[in-house]
DNA sequence: CATGATGATTGTCC
DNA sequence: GGACAATCATCATG
């Protein structure tokens, strides 16, 4: 270690040991702010040209390479972090992650479909409002990730600079440098990690609020329930629409074959339980199919019913009277008892005929047509 | 606000 | 898997 040339050699005592005042020192680098951008340059030319500057670099590549070592077994890896990786996942899943990707429509209609008794047109609104609101998460989390991808470019590039400025002075290895990148990304990972966090809550919050919106219960259009009434009472000995009866049902009421379900399985029940009460409901839908089937010949604009379509002779719907789908119910579980359509039958028969009340001879209004056999039968 | 009506959910059975 | 029964939660009405 060559000593650097001293200033002054005579060494004459310092008058005063001139202790490191930090006062002194903080006013000093407070200072620095107040130089202009000239006079800092100035400052650092005067320091290169310095003539002491080689042998402080060297100096300082010396310190460097005492401290290396030690700073060697710091080098930290980011751990694989399964964290941000479930984070991610979830973000693509529900479709954040992807900026804006037109035609979203795969994966919409893939979560119609997945959502129970799903429903394309009572619940379209609120569809539309809940992936409005999925979309405005994604516009923020995509305009935010931007700038953090921006803000993270710029200060890399920054520091980068800095210290490729600064290795004319000092010791600075590309490797350094790298590590420096490395450890500023760690940084603004930690923040992007963040806001994928807050996206996250954010997107849950929202579904969760979607998901108890749709359970609020509406009642259905007066369209609907007609459907469904007619439907019921003109089937009142077998009240278990087919799978394809149930979509045309949902079909005309605008409602869905789940909510068809579940209305089936409401009514059959409070009906058995209280018939006396649905007594007047009973008689006002088989009185207003009779008048209109004999309004309408059997073309059966409203009052007409979905026929079972075990038939398959014609169309999936037969549009007939209520009497004629009566008759060709009747024919058909006489004729062949089909595998599904049998054990179904059956099963009404047994739980549910046994309970069904004679509609037609309770009805008060004397229905003379006695269109409500079905039920008695 | 109490009450009945009604759509939806849950657990059980076949 | 569909039907039933019980129950919940909300709506509609007086």
């Amino acid at each position: 270690m060559d000593s650097p040339p001293r200033p002054q050699r005579p060494a004459p005592p310092p008058p005063a040991p001139r202790r490191p005042d930090t006062g002194e020192i903080l006013q000093q680098i407070m200072a620095i702010t107040d130089q202009s951008l000239e006079e800092a340059q100035a400052r650092k030319h005067a320091l290169n040209c310095h003539r002491m500057k080689p042998a402080l670099f060297s100096v300082l590549c010396e310190i460097k390479e005492k401290t290396v070592l030690s700073i060697h077994g710091i080098q930290e890896e980011g751990p694989p972090n399964a964290q941000l990786m479930r984070l991610d996942n979830m973000l693509l899943a529900e479709g954040v992650s992807r900026p804006e990707r037109r035609g979203r429509g795969g994966s919409a209609a893939a979560a119609n479909t997945a959502t129970p008794g799903g429903c394309p047109n009572d619940n379209s609104l609120e569809h539309s409002d809940y992936r409005a609101k999925l979309s405005q998460i994604r516009q923020i989390y995509h305009s935010e990730l931007e700038k953090y991808e921006q803000a993270c470019h710029e200060f890399t590039t920054h520091v980068t600079n800095l210290l490729r400025e600064q290795s004319r002075m000092r010791p600075v290895s590309p490797k350094e440098i790298e590590r420096m990148v490395g450890v500023i990304h760690g940084k603004f990972n930690a923040i992007q990690m963040q806001l994928k966090q807050s996206t996250c809550e954010a997107v849950m919050t929202l579904r969760s609020r979607f998901l108890d919106a749709r359970r609020k219960r509406r009642n259905f259009s007066k369209q609907a329930t007609e459907v469904l009434n007619e439907y019921f009472y003109s089937h009142l000995s077998n009240p278990y629409p087919s799978e394809e009866a149930k979509e045309e049902l949902a079909r005309r009421g605008g409602i869905t074959v789940s909510q068809v379900s579940n209305w089936f399985g409401n009514k059959r029940i409070r009906y058995k339980k209280n018939m006396g009460k649905f007594q007047e409901e009973a008689t006002i839908y088989t009185t207003k199919m009779t008048v209109d089937t004999t309004k309408v010949g059997g073309l059966g604009s409203q009052a007409s019913c979905p026929s079972t379509p075990s038939s398959g002779s014609s169309g999936p719907f037969p549009l007939t009277s209520a009497r004629d789908t009566l008759i060709t119910l009747q024919t058909l579980a006489s004729l062949r008892p089909a595998p599904a359509g049998g054990s179904l039958w059956s099963r009404a028969r047994g739980s549910w005929q046994g309970a069904a009340p004679p509609v037609s001879t309770a009805s008060p209004a004397g229905d003379p047509s006695g269109i409500n056999s079905d039920a008695s039968n």
